[in-house]
DNA sequence: ATCCAGGAACTGT
DNA sequence: ACAGTTCATGGA
């Protein structure tokens, strides 16, 4: 990983086909997003180390990404971590040309990377997060989805304040296992998303599940594993490893954002089938992740 | 009111 | 394997 320490902020050169401001537009979607907050230009987002919390002001200059600390200078060992953190959340280890190369023949895709080049999936390196998240979006608009993890955060995360502002975690599973559906019902999640979220927390706290022990998987492999937890599907095992395990082949194909950005793209009266969505992607083999998320970004 | 939402499990065939 | 049904709740 490149990055160099300047002790009291980092600075982490980005890969070609990069673009900050492109990546802070797509972070910038609801205006209900607890985990992270924009102000002028940079990214305010809190971080959980192995040793504390750190609250990170990420911006962009002299063409690299800058991480300075509002609150506390972090020890050496606090700011690798925030650097591994921040190379996972803007998947900086991708290399796009490939996509690109593929992107400008196709139909769909060419509009759409002439217009967010330089944009790249925004990860959620955090396992639980992204479980409950796929969980707490199924089958409901997106608003209330917000809405819904908004309780959920503010409920059960830990938070920092600084200069008037309060920064949220995500909820981290130990804390969830331990909890009861009635708990959850209370934030009006449905008995469902309860069971099924407290579920996936009980599992990794008993260690049968495990980012690490995922990523030495393949793709079959993977999404075999997640589909068979309760309330996993082929949607949501899809959408995880796309935003969490760094897979660019998985492909959210039941997503109903997909069909309508599709759709919008293609100009059509009604919402592509799953078998024409096959077809079009047939040449997207290999980068449908980020074919995914570009159609994602046209529905901003 | 009515339809639908970044689905998944369950049930019957 | 496949199709239909149920779950549950708020947004537009």
């Amino acid at each position: 990983m490149n990055w160099i320490d300047h002790q009291t902020y980092l600075e982490i050169p980005p890969p070609i086909e990069f673009n900050f401001e492109e990546c802070l537009r797509f972070l910038d979607r609801s205006d209900q997003e607890v985990l992270h907050r924009i102000r002028a230009g940079h990214l305010y987002k809190l971080i959980k180390t192995k040793q504390e919390l750190v609250l990170c002001k990420i911006g962009w200059g002299h063409d690299s990404i800058r991480v300075d600390f509002p609150i506390n200078p972090p020890s050496k060992e606090c700011r690798e971590d925030v650097a591994t953190y921040i190379d996972e959340y803007f998947d900086l280890n991708q290399d796009l040309r490939g996509f690109y190369e593929m992107a400008w023949q196709d139909k769909i895709l060419r509009p759409l990377v002439d217009r967010y080049n330089g944009l790249r999936i925004l990860c959620m390196p955090d396992l639980f997060e992204a479980l409950s998240w796929a969980i707490i979006g199924q089958q409901i608009n997106l608003t209330f989805a917000y809405t819904l993890k908004k309780r959920f955060v503010e409920r059960f995360g830990e938070s920092v304040t600084y200069d008037g502002e309060t920064y949220w975690l995500f909820p981290t599973f130990e804390k969830i296992a331990g909890i009861d559906m009635g708990d959850l019902r209370e934030l009006q999640f449905t008995a469902r998303k309860a069971e099924y979220i407290i579920g996936v927390a009980e599992q990794m706290a008993h260690g049968h599940l495990n980012k690490g022990v995922l990523l030495q998987h393949n793709y079959q492999q993977v999404k075999k594993t997640l589909m068979a937890i309760r309330g996993i599907g082929g949607w949501s095992a899809d959408y995880v490893m796309m935003k969490c395990l760094g897979f660019s082949c998985a492909f959210p194909i039941a997503d109903v954002g997909l069909h309508n950005a599709i759709k919008l793209q293609l100009g059509m009266e009604r919402k592509p089938t799953i078998e024409e969505i096959n077809q079009m992607a047939e040449k997207w083999k290999g980068w449908q992740a980020y074919a995914t998320f570009y159609l994602w970004r046209s529905l901003l």
